[in-house]
RNA sequence: GGGGCGGUAGCUCAAUUGGUUAGAGUACCGGACUGUCGAUCCGGUGGUUGCGGGUUCGAGUCCCGUCCGCCUCGCCA
């Protein structure tokens, strides 16, 4: 094999005269028969021309150069020379082009169902299903060649920052025991332990804090984790994090370690320098913009309006401020309303969108959504004006309307009337064009720390106390007392104690997570007993974890880097399988492998399992 | 589990209210061509319209079911 001296993205003018040999893919063929054949060749660093020139070379080598395809697989030596026919300015290597002496087939390809171009070879892209069936064509297109590259960047930052750090790189087990809280998980059947499973870890959580216990002062990982849930644009049943945990620490020092990470993985992939990164209590991201993980780059704020609204005429108002009167404000079960002021709103938004958004808030529980309008006199008009008469100058003072405004209102317990605005929010600012565009197009990169969220949450369905981040997350310093004390029938004071947990947060989306975690015993026992574990439950699930934290477990805490996001970011990209080499689709199948497929009986008996087929 | 969009030559798409033999570009095969760079020109091969059923004189088109892909709600401690 004529093995390669230089790649197909490497020879410049200074390479002229030199004797080279390049290998690659056949990117194009321009063929002129008899007397000359241009090819473009290809690997992932480049693209270069090579040219075949009948006068010089014998009639075979000729005739094989003239019935090359792309995607043949090749190997050529030539001279490079400057190009007889000019520069191609489309391309790095454009100035040069290498007469070729040696052709050598490496590999003729069958004739491929799409070709790896980012155009699609002059059209668009093939359909993803296809690219995805035969993902090896696909990773050669140099947007996803650019995917790769840029994931590995990734880590090899990552690691180089944790190093510099003091953290150290420990691998966890994959094959792990079911812990059935959260997230549907993957089971794997034991052979040597009949009847018995293993699990894909949802995340090394337990494993992390364990290593804690154990001296390791600093751990972090690159790892897989699973999640048998469906997937989304940004989210796969399998993905990856950035996993940490640090020893003799509290929340404000595993922040400023993270926004130390932030800062250099900005400025290494994309050359941006972070500011500072803002702190916002959980409190405050849902009073202001309904949601734990509010975009910032737009205003678009939301308003609580309950008391003016309580003096207005609108029954529905006063109906949904009934519910739960008796409860403390922010309770989640006490009845508000909320106010949506959209600047220009009147021109931006038509009948038709604002009767669209009546729908969408129903979807979240709410029984609609309110409009009105501010006419060119400042005056209310339309939908509700009319019940809005009495508090019209209140609510005008309140929002600072000016003419051309539209409000939308939606009124229900503070929990439904929060997500349902903060939702609508968001697709507001889609409808009336103020999202900018994404930091890696040149748009601003908004990063965020959202603290102080809740410990607890009731689920909806069973109307039990579960743990917002994990069962491992320590209340925030100043309230772990007040939550040892707090009676297990106090509601109110339940939901409102509040963790140390924190997320960072980046033009609304959630890119890592993390908590000081307990290391009391009578906190982790409380815990325990609020998410309706005895003891002997607990202890049943976690034991080596809980025995682990009876022998000197030092104080620690710990986050996670959702690292396909990031990779996300810095591509411009809203699809994760773009970032994933090997990406699984809707319902979790790998359309090239054809996982997961059937297994014989003989395994299944192996492994004492028996498959229910439908 | 629910909602939405889609599936027609290898690929990207078209095909009037249901109406003649389902077309075009590209790829592929053959031919011409010595400076192309999405090469060009000429010719050709290529189809169970995802699959199954139904309505109809007649279905790519309408109806029912099903499979697959994408988006989304639920879900994702």
């Amino acid at each position: 094999m004529l093995r390669r001296t230089h790649t197909c993205g490497e020879l410049r003018d200074a390479h002229v005269g030199q004797t080279v040999r390049l290998n690659g893919w056949v990117n194009a063929y321009r063929g002129h028969g008899t007397g000359l054949v241009f090819i473009d060749l290809r690997d992932r660093f480049g693209v270069t021309q090579v040219v075949f020139d009948g006068e010089a070379l014998p009639k075979d080598t000729l005739d094989t150069a003239d019935h090359l395809r792309n995607e043949d697989v090749v190997a050529v030596e030539g001279r490079v020379r400057v190009r007889a026919g000019g520069e191609n300015p489309k391309l790095a290597t454009g100035k040069i082009e290498v007469e070729v002496t040696t052709l050598e087939v490496l590999n003729k390809t069958a004739n491929p169902p799409f070709l790896p171009d980012d155009t699609g070879g002059g059209g668009k892209l093939a359909n993803e299903e296809l690219r995805l069936k035969h993902r090896y064509i696909d990773l050669r297109r140099p947007s996803m060649q650019h995917a790769i590259t840029t994931r590995h960047k990734v880590y090899q930052a990552t690691r180089r920052y944790f190093d510099e750090n003091g953290f150290l790189e420990i691998e966890t087990p994959i094959l792990y025991k079911s812990t059935p809280e959260g997230a549907r998980e993957f089971l794997v059947p034991s052979r040597n332990i009949p009847g018995n499973w293993y699990a894909l870890p949802q995340s090394p959580q337990l494993f992390k804090q364990i290593l804690m216990v154990a001296g390791c002062d600093r751990y972090m990982q690159i790892c897989r984790c699973f999640r048998d849930e469906d997937p989304r644009a940004d989210r796969q049943a399998e993905f990856t994090q950035i996993d940490l945990e640090m020893s003799f620490v509290r929340r404000e020092h595993v922040i400023e370690m993270m926004e130390g990470f932030v800062r250099r993985l900005w400025k290494e992939m994309t050359g941006y320098a972070v500011p500072p990164i803002p702190v916002m209590p959980y409190r405050e991201a849902m009073e202001r913009f309904g949601i734990d993980r509010p975009d910032t780059r737009y205003g678009l704020e939301i308003a609580d309006i309950s008391e003016i609204a309580a003096r207005s005429d609108a029954g529905f108002f006063k109906e949904a401020l009934a519910k739960g009167a008796d409860r403390p404000k922010f309770n989640s079960q006490r009845g508000v309303v909320k106010a949506l002021r959209v600047p220009g709103g009147a021109e931006k938004l038509t009948r038709k969108m604002t009767d669209g958004y009546n729908e969408f808030v129903r979807s979240f529980g709410a029984g609609g959504c309110a409009v009105v309008k501010v006419n060119a006199a400042g005056e209310l008009e339309t939908g509700i004006a009319k019940l809005l008469a009495p508090v019209k100058d209140d609510l005008k003072a309140a929002l600072g309307l000016t003419p051309g405004d539209t409000v939308l209102f939606v009124a229900d317990t503070y929990a439904v009337c929060t997500k349902a605005m903060g939702e609508l929010r968001q697709v507001v600012a889609r409808d009336t064009g103020v999202v900018p565009k994404p930091g890696s197009e040149g748009g601003p990169w908004n990063f965020l720390i959202v603290v102080d969220f809740p410990m607890f949450e009731k689920n909806k369905d069973t109307g039990k106390w579960v743990a917002m981040h994990h069962p491992f997350t320590a209340p925030r310093d100043d309230q772990a007392e007040a939550f040892v004390a707090a009676s297990v029938d106090d509601e109110n004071t339940i939901e409102s104690i509040v963790s140390a947990g924190y997320d960072i947060v980046l033009n609304g989306q959630e890119i890592a997570g993390g908590s000081v975690r307990i290391h009391d015993p009578r906190v982790q026992s409380k815990v325990f007993t609020l998410l309706g574990l005895t003891p002997e439950q607990a202890k049943e699930k976690f034991s080596f974890l809980l025995e682990a934290l009876q022998y000197g477990a030092p104080p620690h805490a710990g986050i996670a880097f959702g690292l396909d996001r990031l990779v996300m970011n810095f591509l411009g990209t809203s699809n994760i399988r773009d970032v994933i080499a090997f990406p699984k689709t809707q319902i979790g199948q790998d359309l090239m492998t054809g996982a997961p497929g059937p297994v014989t009986d003989e395994q299944l008996k192996d492994v004492h399992a028996r498959a229910i087929r439908p």
